[in-house]
This record gives structure tokens, C-alpha cells and sequence, in this order.
DNA sequence: ATAGACTTTTAGCCGACACTAAAAAATAAT
DNA sequence: ATTATTTTTTAGTGTCGGCTAAAAGTCTAT
């Protein structure tokens, strides 16, 4: 079995999680982006992840990532995510410190770590951000997810995800009070501005603008 | 505040735990056997953590770490030690496997990870093969101890820790039935090849070699 | 259809960390 | 005191993963 470094899965990781949000072909100034690194070294790179097969690449046409490569990907995702669980479940890190710590945790190599570590925890399903964590077998099982800006008014649901994970956003969220398990109702939407009002657990209000809104997942 | 990396905390690491073994100057072949890498590759890295000032290095005259060196040493092998007993304790990894793991896991940038892994785990003070954990100011409450040979006949002691942490000498010990906080007692010491037998527990006798024996630390 | 703008790739460079082969220094043996 | 052996360093190479500058390809707007 082929062997990627660090770099190279830190790559693909972001080239299936680009993939998944966009479905079509990933740029390489999207990757450039996620990553921070300048798009000339993406393409450098793009070229070696396309050599060992785990994306299919033509040159000037974006990327598209393989069977293969979901596989590396979806073990990369399900260790950062397990990791995820263990520092904000045993460690008390909160939900928006985890972020860089589990980047690094995600690239220790050892298959028994990770399934001990999973049994530890009691193999968590979502990580803290509510994101689903993939099992051994690369098996995803996600549930079916709304921004709040497209409930329709006086619609309910709960909080089951967030779509930044950015550690502004997450603190925001504490903030104001909402947090991932949180039972809510719109009250309101804006026409002007699509900003919403939602009543989080029957007893709080909370005013968001659509851009917060749009980053906050549902399950009706 | 100068940053290691890996490789110059893995080389740092090895640096100080010969000096700590032999006293005095450590050669580039007892590091290069060591890292398992070759004498070529030790001079380089020498030349560089010498200009960190983490180590002192005369050319071809072995290298003395100095007292920064120690710090970020000792940091090290804090970290790795308290992974290792996390591996044993929660994850219920043999004292035989958590080598390598702890060798990447103890490079995780994060302090407050280490405090707070120190803090979930009780503040251990000694790791799975007994070596003393150093605390985050790098001081090392070791125990006076002595290998089992050095104990004269009809003395009494308990297993403290093992020297050679190697899968193979571990695994060894595991299947004679020797282990940490074992209570020992001497019962008899062949001049010829100075193989020693031992009581365990006041239940059951081993034979080992001086060799194992030597490897075997006791306090009395 | 062509110019201009934007995106992407190539070319060349650099630091980190391995390696081999050869030179140099230190140490041991005669 | 030479010579031989061993240890260590230097020189040169290669891979990995970043960078900048420049070239090349694609897309957009007139
Ligand atoms: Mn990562
Ligand atoms: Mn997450
Ligand atoms: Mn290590
Ligand atoms: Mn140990």
C-alpha cells in the first residue's frame, strides 16, 4: 500500500472536502486558498498527487479526486475527527480550539491507535463541530442538513452542525448562545437583508445576519 | 523562542539520553547508531543544532548539550512519556507497543495539550517502563535504583524499571512473569556467568542471565 | 476575433534531511 | 615514530515542499 506524507494528505484532504462542497472540478486557486500555500506550489503538488493516482488531473482543468484518493481522505477526516472528540471530551478543549491541535494528531500512523482510540470514546459518530465521522471502512453516515436561512418561518428543527468551523465563528455561536444539540424555531425572516430571528430551546431569542445563518445546520 | 524541528528534536533527544547514560562526550557513531541514521547525516546535524546553541560541538570531538539543549530535551521526553502512559492506561496498549506512537506523538505542538494530558491522566510521575516523567519545568524526580546484578545475595528490592525498553526485551520480561512494582528478592548469583536467580512475590523464582539482569532496575 | 484579464503552469531557487564516496583527522598498533 | 585502522567530516546528490518570476493557457468583454 502506497504511503503519503503529511503534505500530500493535508492536500487531499482539502481537495475532497472542496469537492464535496463544490460536486465539480477543484481549482487549483481554490486549493491555493484552503491550504495558504501560493498556487504554483499547489500545482507542484497536484502533479505528484496525480502520479500516485489518488486524483485525476489535467492540467488547466481542476482536479477531480479518485476512489482511492476518498479513501485516504475519509481516513485522514475520520482521525482528525476522532481526535476532535477526544480533546474537547476528555481534554475540556472547546470546540473552537481544536482545530490546529488535531491537524497535527491527524497524521499519526498507527491503525491501532485510531481503533482503540475510537472504542475509547465510544465511537462517536459526529466530531464537536457535528461533521459525521467516517467509520474504518470509510463509511459515511451523514444526516440530512439544512442552513437555517432555508427553514421556512415558524419552522423547527436542531442544531446539528456547523459549516465554519473557523474559531471567530465558534465563539460567536457560544456567544450568542447557540450550540450544536440546540433545539430551535424561526421567528422571523428579514426580507430586506434575509437576517432571522430564531428562539433557541423556548427560551431565547437570537438575532443572526444570513451570512451566520447560512453557517448553521438543521435537522428538521 | 527558537523552534525545533522533528528530526532536531528526535536528534536532541538521543544526544541527551547518551549523555545522561555515558557522562561525558557523545560520539557521532554512538548517535548515528542511536537515530539509525548514518555518521554523514549526524555530522550535519550537528553542525545545526550547535549553531541553535543547543548543543556544544567541537568538530571531532564529540558534542555536550548545554543547558538550553536540556530544557527543550527534557520537554521532549516529557511528552513522549506522558503518551505513553496514556497509551497503556487508556488505550490499553502492552508496555511493548507504545514506542513508536509516542515517537510522533511526543512531537505535537501544543502546550496546553500536554497540561491538560497531564492533568486527565493524574499527573503521572513515572511512565510504563518506570522512567521518571519531568514536569513542565523540566525537573526529574528520579529514584535511586540499581540494576538487579549490582544487588548482593538474600537482598530485597522492587522492580522500578527496565533499561532496554526494546519490544523484544519487554516481551521477554512479560513471559517470565518480571514487571514494574515487583517486590524481588536475590536468592542466588553464579560467579561463572553472573546469572542470577531472583524470588518474585515471594511466589515463583526466575533464572535470567546477567544480561537481563543487568537491564532489570531495582530500589531496595 | 481579438485584447485584456485572470488562472495555471513552468523554471529556477532554497532549506531540511537523508544518502554515498572520498578526504581528513584522531587513535591504535607495530 | 611511522603506519594502519577507525572515526569523523566534507563534497556532491536526491527528494520533499515551499517560494518568486516569468511564460503559457483559458476565459471575458468588446
Ligand atoms: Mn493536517
Ligand atoms: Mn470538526
Ligand atoms: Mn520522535
Ligand atoms: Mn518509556
Amino acid at each position: 500500500m502506497m504511503q503519503l506524507t503529511h503534505a500530500e494528505e493535508n492536500y487531499l484532504k482539502a481537495i475532497y472536502q472542496l469537492s464535496e462542497a463544490g460536486k465539480k472540478g477543484v481549482s487549483t486557486n481554490d486549493i491555493s486558498a484552503e491550504m495558504k500555500t501560493k498556487p504554483a506550489s499547489v500545482s507542484d503538488m497536484l502533479r505528484k498527487l496525480g502520479e500516485k493516482e489518488v486524483i485525476e488531473y489535467r492540467k488547466y482543468y481542476g482536479v477531480h479526486i479518485t476512489e482511492e484518493g476518498k479513501k485516504f481522505a475519509l481516513r485522514t477526516i475520520r482521525k482528525q475527527r476522532l481526535w476532535e472528540v477526544f480533546l474537547v471530551e476528555k481534554l475540556r478543549f472547546a470546540w473552537d480550539e481544536v482545530a490546529e491541535v488535531a491537524d497535527e494528531l491527524e497524521h499519526v500512523q498507527s491503525t491501532i491507535l485510531i481503533q482503540r482510540l475510537d472504542e475509547y470514546l465510544g465511537f462517536p459518530k459526529f466530531d464537536p463541530h457535528g461533521d459525521p465521522i467516517p467509520d474504518e471502512y470509510g463509511d459515511v453516515r451523514s444526516r440530512p442538513r439544512l442552513p437555517i436561512n432555508e427553514i421556512d418561518i415558524n419552522g423547527t428543527g436542531q442544531i446539528v452542525a456547523v459549516k465554519d468551523s473557523s474559531a471567530a465563528f465558534l465563539r460567536y455561536l457560544d456567544k450568542v448562545g447557540a450550540y450544536i444539540g440546540a433545539r430551535i424555531k424561526v421567528l422571523e425572516k428579514v426580507e430586506f437583508d434575509g437576517s432571522i430571528e430564531i428562539l433557541v430551546d423556548n427560551k431565547k431569542t437570537i438575532f443572526m445576519s444570513k451570512d451566520v445563518a447560512a453557517n448553521i445546520l438543521v435537522m428538521v
